[in-house]
DNA sequence: TTGAATTAAACAAACGTTTAATTAAATTTA
DNA sequence: TAAATTTAATTAAACGTTTGTTTAATTCAA
């Protein structure tokens, strides 16, 4: 199986990220209480103390790791941009949210659970802010393509967006389901990232264009 | 908040299904090892060694309460079914799951968390197993619409039961983050099940039949 | 030589599970 | 039916681990 996590380069503020690293993988993999303080140092390959003498705490840990991995600028941009078509943005969007989640499904899985499950309430609010902040960008581009016709009127905007997402997560959360259904080698994820990403992608832009657009001519 | 979880009544067996509902509640909120059997024990109102009396351990009260709710015969029979459409089968098919589901997220979440990342291999292959045999039964319904021209050919099958099966977990999964988009009572399961279950029905089967339907008339 | 980085060891609390004793229920015997 | 006996259900307490965190000593670098 492969290992994603990359090995400790000199300096301190390597080390810190190579812990945060690691204990992205593990939380991701086994979930937060799944994951002991100790299995992240022995895979660190750093002492016991030193997570503590870092982070602070377990929790802490999960915190710095979130605010590490949250950065949502691309959609920003792709907002302000007045030459693509709406179908294109959202195209667009399709192709970065599948490449972003599928590079990296450990964090992922990670903010889903304790999006929801956490028992820090202050992380469950930080969490769903980022969400919240992604929400409403996607929610422009659609609305912005309806006020230029291009997107049907008739549309559920929280919910198709909704779907959208919920479409990416289970193939991200649900991987060994998948990799038997579609005969994918089994606990290989770069072959699954690999198979995945295009298929998802062209059957996103499909559903999302037979959902969205106005019919009017074949495209 | 409400409590869903019926109190006891007399005899054993009732005992016993009240454990089993303890911790699927405890379960689907809090995760697996998020949940301690002195958790489910002191929620249920029995003795902690109950618990390894009734189920052997806290995995294998997991087993039971994964076979315990694992029935699946429902979509044979619409299978079966001779009078409907393909595009009514899937309505129903969408009306199934949304109410199961919804009915049940607890539930729901913890198969969706322990169908990738329970540490035992048996449990995982045994939450894969049934889902696939959902998956089939899904399969053949879209086939069968397909064969008879109710339904477009150039659909990709697996993608499109996981995006319909994504959308639904995304909604009992992230309620949390979606009562908010929604304006939806905060922490009230209740309200946000009567909210999201006609709206996600209608949703997905506007999304589906843009995606699925042979475009020749309007419907 | 001062302060930060790192360590092994220890901490108390929580964990899943087991034990041995007791109570309640069911079954058998008289 | 009543008492005797056996089986099952229930309990409080303890078991040995593992948990997250801290300590106090040591090493390292500035």
């Amino acid at each position: 199986m492969f290992n994603f996590v990359p090995s400790i380069k000199n300096g301190m503020a390597d080390k810190r990220e190579h812990i945060l690293m690691v204990a992205e993988k593990l939380f991701g993999e086994n979930g937060f209480d799944g994951t002991s303080v100790r299995d992240i140092a022995h895979q660190a390959n750093v002492n016991l103390a030193m997570i503590s003498y870092y982070f602070g705490s377990k929790e802490k840990l999960l915190e710095a790791l979130i605010e590490y991995r949250a950065s949502f600028t691309t959609l920003q941009e792709l907002n302000k941009d007045e030459v693509l078509t709406p179908i294109e943005k959202m195209d667009r969007v399709i192709d970065f949210y599948v490449d972003k989640i599928m590079s990296n499904f450990c964090f992922h899985n990670l903010m889903l659970q304790q999006g929801n499950n956490s028992r820090s309430e202050e992380i469950r609010e930080l969490i769903i802010d980022i969400k919240q902040k992604n929400f409403e960008q996607l929610k422009k581009i659609i609305t912005d393509g309806q006020r230029k016709k291009f997107f049907r009127k008739e549309i559920d905007i929280e919910l198709t967006i909704g779907t959208f997402m919920g479409a990416i997560s289970q193939f991200t959360q649900a991987r060994h389901y998948w990799s038997r259904i579609l005969h994918i080698e089994k606990d290989n994820d770069e072959a699954y990232r690999k198979k995945m990403t295009p298929r998802l992608k062209s059957h996103l832009k499909q559903v999302l264009h037979a959902h969205l657009k106005i019919k009017n001519e074949e495209s």
